[in-house]
RNA sequence: GAGUCUGUAGCUCAGCUGGAUAGAGCAACGGCCUUCUAAGCCGUGGGUCGGGGGUUCGAAUCCCUUCAGGCUCGCCA
């Protein structure tokens, strides 16, 4: 459905035309004065040099113009020349009646729906998730949740480092541990067991343990290398370790991100693009984009406006071996081959941001991705300590992601049970839910391209701008609704139908809401969570004063106050709603 | 050195496609629980928007310059 502020900007740009006025200055803006009106059209200032005219005299043409208009209430001109507006209280009303019965709650549904895939997570295979993972996690997810909402076909996928080194390593720590191991006999021919030799935490030890060896030991570096090759070059035995450790890894990544609220429709990895390298090698050779180059294969992606040198993009190695950039591009490849994408969003460490511009300048020009694929990067910033430095434990080590979601949810578990007398099972799962609106929130609220400090104490204290505020808001909605549902069990035949406001705080209310659209869309067109965050923020606000003010249960007119009802069950919706595309959820108490 | 990002209240952050008096939260101080969850609500104090110039009727927002800090700059990912 049409969004409120589009159709004000409508009956704006009309009367604009009407006046003699070029329409497009017929911008609708919420209101910055809030003391004043509503809303605000400041295009009769920007109109008086085209027209040689007093603003305040094309503001009072337009206002004229405006006369007996279905949608403004009130139509204002101020000096210099600001046409102030508020939304007619019926307009307002049948908006919100519409909305509470649009099954996409007024969020207007793409007409060409695109392919989108989101390259986020970027967990490693082995590796236990720290801190340094979450932001791409979060981030990522509720851009995927966004997007969908705007109803893109959207594809997450955690694209999973699984063939570097890493993996050579952990082969020869494990082929120095247990020799005797049957994946190790070069002569062994039959299958190999089906249980992994080793568990996650094993395994998780296994490799710090490999790579502190090998930056003191050059020898056992070298063997890893080989180690490394040799899986990549058909031998069994590796193979066969290294689907073991995928397949232990990926279920303990699968446990962690499930505890995050992330899901991934793909799990892609590394390895997976591998089979795609030397056709891509010989089709950049082939096609004159690529040139060798101090021993290197790469693809010039200088262009001439640059501002400063942007190196070439390498493919390979002077020692003929692939990097990342080979595997990324090899990515795009398969990607283009198995979903087409129409666009690609890699949510990844803004420190990586030339190196995608390589990376999409050359798929571009190289022609790897279609000509009208879009390619964008999302670079986030660091999640720093009270310090002002990366975000370490006490201790000074990496803090594991399962670490510190234990440590919230430890927390929030104490303020439960200190608060009311509860079942423990569920105190339990209300804290894992406060605990990861927290968390979420605190770090989508912040703009994802800026550094962000992260202080465990704020994210656990929860008053204020937190996850925790809006959830509590929410069970207060739900509280009252659920009282409301059993005196009325009996005579339900008063209709749940929103009125016309009648008190100031009401209003807001109401105002809010009909916001809900434009700022998803906004959200959405700026890859931009934050918005959401902000603007469910000010609409908790706007509730708990309203509800400071209204007595909804002890209202006395039944029909008063079934509309009350769909007033907070609308503000219940529009804001659960908006968590989801956070990525977290309300519990029903709290 | 080059490029790039950041600099807004004591702290953490919004606002940056130019508009009216720069907003929140935390912290400080003062009120509000016999009435729908006080993780809440109401109020008070606190700012030369890093500095300087410019464009404009109008600048936190655009341009230039300068200072401070972060990050990046071909065989790592």
């Amino acid at each position: 459905m049409k969004q409120f502020i589009n159709q004000m900007e409508e009956e704006m740009a009309a009367a604009f035309e009407k006046a003699g006025y070029d329409p497009s200055l017929g911008k609708v803006t919420v209101s910055n004065r809030p003391d004043l009106c509503e809303y605000q059209c400041n295009g009769a200032m920007a109109a008086a040099k085209k027209y040689h005219k007093a603003p305040f005299v094309i503001a009072n043409d337009v206002a004229a113009a405006l006369q007996g208009s279905r949608v403004f209430g009130e139509v204002t001109v101020v000096n210099p020349g600001f046409i102030n507006l508020k939304a007619d209280a019926d307009f307002l009303r049948d908006y919100l009646v519409e909305m509470s019965a649009d099954e996409h709650l007024s969020v207007e549904q793409s007409k060409e729906p695109e392919t989108i895939i989101i390259d986020y997570g970027g967990a490693n295979v082995a590796k236990p998730l720290h801190v340094g993972h979450l932001r791409s996690a979060v981030i990522g997810e509720s851009i995927k949740r966004i997007l969908r909402s705007q109803g893109h076909h959207v594809i997450g996928d955690v694209h999973l480092g699984d063939w570097g080194l890493q993996m050579g390593l952990i082969i020869t720590e494990l082929k120095k541990r247990s020799p005797e191991l049957v994946y190790f006999d070069p002569d062994y021919q039959g299958e190999y067991p089906k249980e992994a030799p080793f568990t996650i935490s094993e395994l998780e030890e296994i490799y710090p343990c490999a790579s502190g060896r090998s930056k003191q030991d050059p020898a056992y570096k070298e063997e890893a290398m080989q180690a490394t090759y040799e899986l990549q070059n058909g031998n069994r035995g590796y193979y066969a370790l290294w689907e073991h450790i995928l397949a232990v890894s990926v279920a303990d990544l699968r446990k962690n991100y499930g505890n995050l609220n992330v899901e991934f429709d793909l799990w892609k990895k590394e390895s997976d693009a591998q089979p795609y390298i030397p056709d891509m090698v010989e089709y950049l050779k082939n096609n004159g984009y690529a040139h060798t180059d101090q021993g290197a294969l790469v693809v010039d992606v200088k262009e001439e406006n640059d501002t400063k040198e942007i190196p070439p993009c390498m493919i390979l190695k002077s020692d003929g071996s692939s990097l990342y950039n080979t595997t990324d591009l090899a990515t795009l490849v398969m990607r283009r081959e198995l979903y087409d994408p129409d666009e690609v969003i890699y949510v990844v460490d803004k420190r990586q941001e030339l190196y995608f511009t390589q990376v999409f300048r050359c798929a571009r020009k190289t022609k790897i991705v279609r000509d009208d694929t879009k390619l964008k990067f999302l670079g986030f910033g660091t999640m720093n300590g009270k310090d002002g430095k990366p975000f370490k434990t006490r201790e000074g080590g990496v803090m594991r992601l399962e670490h510190l979601i234990a440590d919230i949810g430890e927390e929030m578990y104490c303020k439960i049970t200190e608060n009311h007398e509860t079942d423990p099972e569920e105190a339990k799962q209300t804290a894992r839910l406060v605990a990861l609106s927290a968390l979420k929130y605190g770090d989508l609220s912040n703009q994802a391209s800026k550094d962000y400090i992260f202080d465990v104490e704020k994210f656990t204290s929860f008053e204020g701008n937190t996850g925790p505020y809006i959830l509590y808001t929410i069970v207060r909605i739900k509280s009252i609704l659920a009282k409301y549902r059993e005196q009325t069990e009996e005579n339900s035949e008063i209709e749940e139908k929103i009125g016309l406001f009648r008190t100031d705080s009401e209003k807001d209310l109401q105002l809010l809401l009909a916001r809900y659209g434009s700022s998803i869309e906004g959200a959405a067109a700026e890859l931009a969570p934050h918005k959401i965050c902000a603007y469910i923020y000010e609409l908790a606000n706007a509730f708990n004063h309203f509800y400071h003010e209204t007595k909804i249960l002890a209202e006395p007119d039944p029909v008063r106050k079934a509309e009350l009802i769909a007033l907070i069950d609308l503000t219940r919706e529009v804001l659960e709603r908006s968590i989801d595309l956070l990525g977290f959820s309300a519990p029903e108490r709290m």
